[in-house]
DNA sequence: AATTGTTCCAACCGCACGACT
DNA sequence: TAGTCGTGCGGTTGGAACAAT
């Protein structure tokens, strides 16, 4: 059994006061980062390491981007969790300025209700039969659809919403056959050379790549996949 | 203006993993 | 080899903000 990453008793729980912010930086500043565990004492602050960490990294460093994310950055989100699934970290290191927390945050409160809006499930990204042979009549749906999706009761409904689509999405035959009429993604894939975080990043997503060429990630019946190659 | 319902996001929690002893 | 530590990750939750009635 492991102990505790700090005493819980002693630290401060919820929202960051501006003076607890400023504690951090300028601690960070002087020191670096790194260490989290000895870190809050040494900045004197009441917090547990793994909250400091937290903090920092998702909302006090100097070079995130804050505010809306742009159209190809949402774009460049859904192809790469088509390519990596809900490795958000990964798909952070990708976006410039983001960081995992907010992608995901984003996927969940936006993304995966427009997918969802454009008949995609947004779990396996294949087209949904269900949706497609009822196309999206106007906004009334989309809103009906959207309503009531989030709410945490609500959870477990969507989920088995998503596990029906599993069961009747073809999506790869829907590629072949236009008739089906894909949605309009504007899935061209430009993934610049990528800003990397680290050598052992790339090496990861290319064991994922060389792996999924043969099995879970098919490849060959994805209407999203099949854009990668 | 008050109440109720919904959305969004900051933060927490538990687990996994690599490094170290 | 097993145990511990430090860190990172993804899932989940609490509550503030906003919208609808």
């Amino acid at each position: 059994m492991r102990k505790p990453c700090c005493d819980k008793l002693d630290t401060n729980k919820g929202a960051w006061s501006k003076q607890e912010d400023q504690k951090l930086i300028d601690y960070i500043r002087k020191n670096g980062e790194g260490c989290w565990r000895t870190l809050p004492q040494a900045a004197g602050l009441l917090r547990c390491g793994k909250s400091c960490r937290l903090r920092w990294i998702n909302y006090l460093r100097p070079d995130l981007k804050r505010g809306n994310f742009a159209e190809d950055e949402e774009d460049l989100i859904i192809k790469l969790h088509a390519l990596l699934g809900n490795r958000w970290s990964l798909i952070a290191g990708r976006l410039p300025g983001r960081t995992d927390n907010e992608v995901k945050n984003y996927w969940n409160s936006h993304l995966r209700r427009k997918l969802m809006n454009m008949g995609i499930d947004p779990n396996n990204h294949r087209l949904n039969h269900i949706n497609v042979s009822r196309p999206q009549t106007s906004n009334a749906s989309a809103g009906a659809m959207s309503s009531g999706l989030k709410t945490h009761a609500n959870h477990q409904s969507e989920k088995s919403q998503v596990e029906n689509c599993d069961q009747v999405s073809d999506a790869g035959s829907c590629l072949e056959d236009d008739s089906c009429g894909l949605p309009d993604l504007n899935l061209d894939l430009m993934i610049t050379m990528p800003s990397l975080n680290s050598l052992a990043d790339v090496e990861e997503e290319q064991k994922l790549v060389e792996s999924n060429t043969s099995s879970e990630l098919e490849f060959t019946h994805s209407p999203t996949l099949v854009l990668f190659r």
